[in-house]
DNA sequence: CTGAAAGCGCTAACAC
DNA sequence: GTGTTAGCGCTTTCAG
């Protein structure tokens, strides 16, 4: 066989390429069995599919999917919501989410909601591009009055990232207030003990379960709950310049800094140089996420590691089985991923 | 009218949305004249027109692409290759891509390439995958081998900031050596003298650009091209840390540094305040691209405007019409997109 | 300017 | 196990 560069033109689409037709003539079967193997359904002989598989191989066959959609009556579009103040999160959303479109054979619509519209805008907006099913990433997770929207078209949804999942929506989460504590729990053990934290985006479930598991570490190390320690951000960059001062500028000021997200911890370290602070010795930082941020900066990031892509494409996974299933109400999942924490250079024992 | 909310099921696909057929009954044409005011084509009487159009809208008519593609014989889809150390800059070419195919009605395929993946690898890659074309940002629009492979296997491409095109690929570029004179330029008006550049990816020929814009605009003011004061990067924020250090560790360091995009500039930004050098007071920084990194150090990065979610757009529709235009050898196009210098808060005169 | 017929490539449903 | 028939929703001919 050659190296597979050569007839490229061959397996174009537009051009004609080799149809199910011409691998069952070349196979010397009908069409049905070639699209049994390719479908990899049981009840074919083994001598038959190799020899469909052969065919296949050899006329460098590529099944096309506008056919395959429309006769199989599929046709599943998924609409990703984004507004994330975060590059570096959103590009690894839409990679996992993109992945997994692919895989699963199904249309991804990226559609970015505007502050300024209004919810009603955005259903019809999603009606109007005939979407089947919505991707919530934070902050639209938590949006209860787009949360009722949507139930109220139909439209099955998956949350992802969010602490309080719907009865009716697909979730896929990971342990935020485990995550923040193991945080918070090896800024104590290293010896810490005015440890500081910034908030992520205000309302989001997420952001409070962080800030819960920080505060539930600090309780039970019988640590005192200081609220001037507690500095309010909102996952951008910016936000994390302001809280970073904020928490600085405090008389008693913390020794370590746990932010809602890397970004933020980003903003910290950058604050902290600049006040002549050295990270890790002056001041211990640890971020959230483990997004490309978390090793653009110097020190790098010691974070918790959260699979955005992996559940982005969990999310598209569950969705797309709803949409097949039709029928049934094919019960709603709420499915949690592990997440760990990586260690790197932003953090130390206090001096 | 309903305000559109009200009855997306039956809009959504796989469940049997209304098809031409449903709006020629309601508008008592034919499902061809219907196909003709979906797809303007003329020689339609305005009459008829409307009232295929009333009847699109009272039924929430939305075509089926499968179907369409199918029919059409259209079916075309287009691979971005990415390998990207600025995530920032990802996400807007993603955005770009994204929007421009939807528009186009085109697919695209999200190729990440890894380093350790022979080119020869990636072309059999694209084979299986049926793709009809190649869209090239940095640094592949550069690689001639693997332009050249794709020639071989005649794949349409389309180079994104590239500074040197191919007679074979299609071109959308900005003037990155003027932009660079612009900034170098404007660091001169502003006072400077001795200014430092850092280079983006080596081998890439919009660095070159870059670079060959920064020294025009050295030499025309008269000024000395000292060599150490530019040092080479690689896009990436580890590198501008590097450089950042070693352009101000040169015993005469310069007043103000221009980095070739705008995560080096952030680093540099941080590098500075690490050695108590405020930004602008004490140096001047000035990055390139303007993405959301660019808004997300403080102070916000003064920078050239490349506005790359459009130029993404614009390459796959010179990649789709190719594709479409099959027969013809279609013309290759070499596109140049305006930039601009957008002043913010990084730069100012020396002290 | 509009309509009728045929078929894109594939897969359901049923035969055998 | 495998083949046959029919049709997904649309657009391309080619007639009127």
């Amino acid at each position: 066989m050659p190296n597979g560069t050569s007839d490229i033109r061959n397996q174009r689409r537009g051009g004609g390429g080799p149809t199910v037709a011409d691998v069952a003539r070349a196979a010397g079967v009908s069409p049905m069995t070639v699209s049994r193997v390719v479908n990899r359904e049981g009840n074919v002989l083994a001598a038959t599919r190799d020899k469909v598989t052969a065919a296949i191989a050899a006329l460098g066959y590529v099944p096309n999917r506008a056919a395959r959609s429309l006769a199989g009556g599929q046709q599943c579009r998924i609409a990703l919501l984004h507004n994330n103040p975060s590059a570096s999160y959103l590009s690894a959303l839409l990679m996992g989410a993109l992945d997994g479109a692919r895989a699963l054979d199904v249309e991804l619509l990226v559609e970015r909601h505007a502050a300024d519209e209004t919810i009603n805008t955005l259903v019809a907006r999603l009606a109007a591009h005939g979407v089947d099913a919505v991707l919530l990433p934070g902050p639209f997770c938590d949006d209860r009055t787009l949360l009722e929207n949507l139930r109220a078209v139909g439209l099955p949804m998956a949350q992802v990232s969010t602490g309080q999942p719907a009865a009716f929506a697909h979730a896929v989460t990971i342990d935020d207030e485990g995550a923040a504590f193991a945080v918070t729990r090896r800024l104590i053990e290293l010896g810490h003990r005015r440890i500081g934290l910034i908030m992520g985006y205000p309302g989001l479930t997420a952001s409070a379960l962080r800030g819960a598991g920080y505060r539930r570490a600090l309780r039970e190390a019988g640590l005192e709950d200081d609220p001037m320690l507690i500095a309010q951000g909102d996952f951008t960059y910016r936000s994390g310049l302001d809280c970073a001062a904020q928490l600085l500028a405090h008389p008693n000021r913390p020794t370590a800094i746990f932010a809602s997200n890397d970004d933020m911890a980003a903003a910290v370290i950058s604050v902290a140089s600049r006040q002549g602070l050295e990270v890790p010795r002056d001041l211990s930082v640890i971020g959230f996420d483990d997004t490309a941020q978390a090793t653009s900066v110097w020190p790098e990031l010691t974070t918790i590691r959260q699979p955005v892509a992996q559940m982005a494409g969990t999310a598209i996974g569950l969705l797309a089985a709803t949409i097949r299933a039709r029928d049934a109400g094919c019960d709603v999942q709420h499915i949690r991923i592990d997440h760990s924490l990586v260690v790197r250079g932003s953090d130390g024992p206090p001096v």
